[in-house]
Order: C-alpha cells, then sequence, then structure tokens
DNA sequence: TAAATTTTTCAAAGCGCTTTGGATTTTGTA
DNA sequence: TACAAAATCCAAAGCGCTTTGAAAAATTTA
C-alpha cells in the first residue's frame, strides 16, 4: 500500500475507501504508529501550536496561578483540535521580542497576550507582524483591531462599590492589581463612578496598586486600616488578595464582615473555589476558565479563517452575595 | 552564498571563516531571519521541546498553583538552552496514553512527570518507551532506575511535629494532600515517626487527606478543631491549605499561633511568599522554583547523554521558625 | 614556483511526512 | 459486452532546513 493511502487514510480524507481506511487504522493502532509531528508540521506548513507567553517581572519572579487556571480552560480547548500549547515565561521588558522570534522561526500559529496594559504596544506589534492573537483583557488606549475575551470590570466593580453603598458604607477601599494594566485601571473606573453617582468624595489614598499576591493584600488592607480614618469596607481584585487582607484584619482583632465588609474579585480558581452555600466572600464571579477556553476558540478560529474580524467577547462577572458583607458597624 | 555556509554560520561550526560568519549573521539580524523550526526539527530529527503533563482530575479540574512555579523554575533553564515547553493538562487517567502518544509522534525529547503516587506505574511506562523524563517527586514502591528531584518529606514532616511536641503538644492534627501520592504518604511518615519517638499515641481521625486547595484546609481544620479533643497544633502540607486553616480558626473564634499552633509545608510560591522578618508562618520550606530548574538540568543533561545513569536529587526543606507555633494554651 | 596541506565553500541528499497529478481499478450505464 | 464515469491508488515532488562528501580557494612547505 502506497505512503499516499496511507496517509489519506490517516487524515480522514475522502478519496479512500472506507475498507482500505479501517485496514490502516488497524494496522496504525497495533504498533502504535503516529505521524511523526516534526515532518508533518515541516509538510503541512503549519506549527499546530499555540504560544502562551507569559511576562514575569524580572525582579520579582511572579507567576499568577490566575494563568495557570486559564491555560487549563485553553489548552482543553487546544487539545481537541490537535494543537500544541507551547508556555514560554518572559522578563516583561523583552516580550515583543519573545513574539518576533517566535514568529520568525514559525514555531506557532497563533499566540495569546495575557495582562494588557491600557496603553499596550504588543498589539500593535502583532498586528504587524501578522500572527493571529487573541489578548486576554482589553487596552483602553488602542485604535488597533483585535481579538480579546474580557470581563466587564468597570460594571463589576461599580456594581459591587454601589452595593457597599447602599449597604451604608461611605469610607472604601480599594486593593487593586498593578497600576497601568488595563483591567485595573477600568475596575478603579467603576469604583469612582459609583462614588460619585452617591456623591461620595474619593480619596486616593484609599486606593492601592500592586501585584496580586497575598502579601500585597495583606500589607495594603493594614495600611488602609492603619489610616487616621480607615474604610470600613474594602474591594479586592483577586481572591487571593483576600486571603491576606483577612489576615490583616486578623491582625488588628476585627472580624470580616462584621467589622469590615470586603467584595472580592474571584477568578474562580480552582484551588480557591468559594462554593459553600452561602459564600465566604461576597464576590464579583467570572471563571478564568471559561475565558481560557472562549480565547482559545476565537484564536482558533482566526487561524483557520485568517481573513475573519477580529472579535471581542465580554463577559458579565456576577455579584455574588456572600457572607462577607454587612452594614458598617454602629459607632 | 551556498545554504550550507549560511548554516553552518548561523549553527556555530568550525568550518566557516570568522568573516563570513559576521556577514552571514548581520543579514540574518537585518532581515530577522530565523531558522524555520519545523525544518530545523526534521532535519536534525530533535525536537527540542519538553514535555510537561500535568494531570487534571475530570471531576474537580483543578490545577495546583504549585505547578505554576515549579514550571517558572524550569521554563528558564529550558529557554537558555533552547529548548521550547509544550504544556498538557490530561484527564489523570490516561496520562499514559497521553506520554505514549507525545513518544510515538516524536513531539518531545523529553517529559517531565509530576506528583508521583507511592506506587507509581508511569516511571516503568516511561523506562519502556526509552523517553527521557524526571519525576518531581519520588515513588517509593517503585526499584526501577529513574531521574528524580525531591523534597525531604519525611525528615521535614518528623522535624515540624517533633517542634510542636517539644513546645509541649501532645494533640497535634495532620492536614495532608491527598492519600497515596507520594509526597503526602513521606510527611505522614515523619509525622508518625515524631509521634512515636515521643510516646504520644497517633489517632487515626487526626490526619485528613486531600487536594490542597484552600477549602480543604478550612473544610479539615474546622473538622479537626470539632474534635471532642482537639489537637492544639496542626501542620499542613501547603500554604494555600495554611490560608484555609486561619479562616477555620477564624470562625471558631481562635487565634493563630495563641490557641492553635500551625506549621505548613510552604514551596515558596511568588503569589505567597511569607517573607517577613518574623514569617507568619512556621513553615518547612522548599522552593519548588528551585525544584523546576534542578529538574529541568537533570532532564537537559539525560537529554544530551542517553547513556547517564539516572540520578536522585534530594533537597532538605529548611524549618523556618514563624509566629504561628507557641506552646499550648493552658487551660 | 610547484606541490602539499589546510581552510573555506558548495551541490546534493535526506529528514518523514503531505499533496499533486496521473494511472489504474471498480462501478454504472447503454 | 463495451464504454464512460467514478472511485481508488500510486510515484514523485516538495516542505526548509542540516549534513555529507567533494571541489575550490587560500595558505604553507619544499
Amino acid at each position: 500500500m502506497s505512503q499516499t493511502t496511507v496517509s489519506r487514510a490517516l487524515n480522514g480524507f475522502p478519496e479512500v475507501s472506507e475498507k482500505t481506511r479501517q485496514v490502516v487504522l488497524e494496522a496504525a493502532a497495533k504498533h502504535n504508529y503516529k505521524p511523526n509531528t516534526r515532518a508533518r508540521r515541516l509538510a503541512t506548513g503549519k506549527s499546530m501550536t499555540i504560544g502562551h507567553l507569559v511576562s514575569v517581572s524580572k525582579e520579582y519572579e511572579l507567576v499568577n496561578p490566575i494563568f495557570a487556571d486559564f491555560i487549563a480552560g485553553a489548552s482543553a480547548r487546544y487539545a481537541q483540535s490537535g494543537y500544541d500549547l507551547l508556555l514560554s515565561l518572559v522578563p516583561d521588558e523583552d516580550e515583543f521580542t519573545s513574539y518576533k522570534e517566535l514568529a520568525a522561526r514559525s514555531a506557532v500559529d497563533g499566540v495569546v497576550v495575557h495582562a494588557p496594559r491600557v496603553d499596550e504596544q504588543r498589539i500593535a506589534q502583532l498586528n504587524s507582524l501578522n500572527l493571529p492573537f487573541v489578548v486576554h483583557g482589553r487596552s483602553s488606549n488602542t485604535l488597533e483591531k483585535y481579538n480579546w475575551v474580557d470581563v466587564n470590570n468597570e460594571r463589576s466593580f461599580f456594581r459591587a462599590t454601589q452595593l457597599l453603598i447602599e449597604l451604608g458604607h461611605t469610607s472604601i477601599g480599594l486593593i487593586n492589581g498593578v497600576a497601568g494594566v488595563d483591567f485595573a485601571v477600568r475596575r478603579t473606573q467603576g469604583y469612582l463612578r459609583a462614588l460619585k453617582e452617591h456623591n461620595i468624595e474619593p480619596t486616593d489614598a484609599h486606593v492601592t496598586h500592586s501585584e496580586m499576591t497575598e502579601p500585597n493584600g495583606y500589607k495594603n488592607a493594614l495600611a488602609l486600616l492603619d489610616l487616621p480614618n480607615p474604610p470600613t469596607a474594602l474591594i479586592a481584585s483577586s481572591i487571593i488578595m483576600a486571603n491576606g487582607i483577612r489576615r490583616a484584619l486578623d491582625d488588628r482583632d476585627l472580624k470580616l464582615g462584621r467589622d469590615v465588609s470586603v467584595i472580592t474579585h474571584d477568578d474562580d480558581l480552582s484551588y480557591f473555589r468559594d462554593a459553600a452555600a452561602v459564600p465566604v466572600y461576597t464576590a464579583t464571579r467570572s471563571s478564568v476558565r471559561e475565558a481560557g477556553r472562549l480565547s482559545a476558540d476565537l484564536l482558533l478560529k482566526t487561524i483557520v479563517n485568517p481573513g475573519r474580524d477580529p472579535e471581542g467577547i465580554l463577559l458579565d462577572a456576577e455579584l455574588i452575595l456572600g457572607s462577607s458583607t454587612k452594614p458598617p458597624p454602629t459607632r
């Protein structure tokens, strides 16, 4: 039997009879034959690989656990479609160099951009490279067309803030992600809009920005709690920070919910799933794993059909009522 | 100039003069030329790719944040040596199928095995595939030779338990990882050995096994705290569980350290780094990122030199004294 | 200067597949 | 049965590199 026939049988072409296909498939199964990835990729001109570049700040070497869940969602889709996932952690200053290198050596068919900034350069750069990509998040200050999957951060944090105000809180802290990263900016916007709509004067010192680690949640919560007029409620950008906030409250002998209300954004991380009947945290919840799935779908669609117009998918976070929010304590 | 010369110039062969090499390098840099990965891999017969298969329990779809840090450590080494990292999340029941497939289609030059069980099948299977691999952890019940990088779990937990006993605790709970996973078994062994050496009768109900999530830390801590004779100290297998334990103590109006002592294993995760002058948690600390680096080194060495005898690297966790351990409260 | 040696270059083969275009076989129709 | 059409198969080319083995150029030695 010729090589051609075998190749066609395995790749599901119609030019081969069902009978021979069966013979081929059986023989392949028997000898555990799988077409050599390297040869196949060269012959087809496709890499069948999606690149995820996770930028790591050189100084701190942080890897956000959120990536793990996002990638878990995406990975399943890639596998379904026969794609491999190439993961690369790169120092953030030369992330574009890495994209360019991947494109130049034809190592990937598409890439996912994580954590875009408000004024993200990578988007225009990738468009100029002609490498299909999807952004997890958005970039407010760009006119480029691009694929993205994002949560409605502004609206979520508006609602969260509003909820606290309606409970009677007038002094609300925001423990946000790194300044300049798009989602953090939008969250601050939502927070400020809610304050404004209720005629509450915002206080600069009530908003903190940092990597969303547990220690930073702790540190920033302490900073806010130790203010002369401490906020009675805190909004956190990550459930990991919320864990740090709990620790800070502990240190000050304050009780979460009773003394200080907390709302957190909840990415529904698999190791922090808040699935109790009454959730522990009142939260704006949106599964980052689902975002990973959707991003993968979008990217694969774009790769298969390169002419496709870029698309944006906006997810709405649910506002989940838990036991971490109460009216402020009466003095 | 011939293709041969260019190839040799770029790949650093000595047969090309320094002058022509410079010309080639400049031209390549100018046009951002990088040899096509697909063609190069076919020609060389190497995949220049390391596979990380992370098994995901189908039921819960959990992705342990520990992987993120481990992979971060490994990734840097791969990049240095020109290797790509292929990440694949697979349902745990068919993990070997995935290894076999990767090997059959020559997609990777080596793989990393995560979270081996006491009676791990994958090790013998991989040896039979002749695919270089390194295990993060060990497998007690196998006679196979294999590369591994592990922490001295037995000793660490022995020391942790001993410390608590010396502080005066006689009732100590262990909130461990999933039963049957090698590291969890060894930790239990260390814990039991310390109890035995101090003539403390172990109590079955004082040891819990589960995925090391925050909710499980909470749940298991509550279960222990609500026992008729609750332990006065807890040992946790992960700092994420320790966060759950803190929440459980909170719920019972107990103070960490003062009312209940806690020691946790601390993988030095980047989002949970306990770097205060006086660490929050007394902990057995060992950087999982460093383990990732060492694993990568070991694997790359094995790939370059296939005849190499398998090697094991045993890391010793430091016992870090923090503020979460005190003598038991006097009644 | 000529021969021997070393350095530098190159044409061509080959990596293991997919795909093209044509040949062969089978099936359907008159 | 004979022919056209459809189904099935195959030989060979090509994917973009690396590597081999040999040729050409440069250098050294006699």
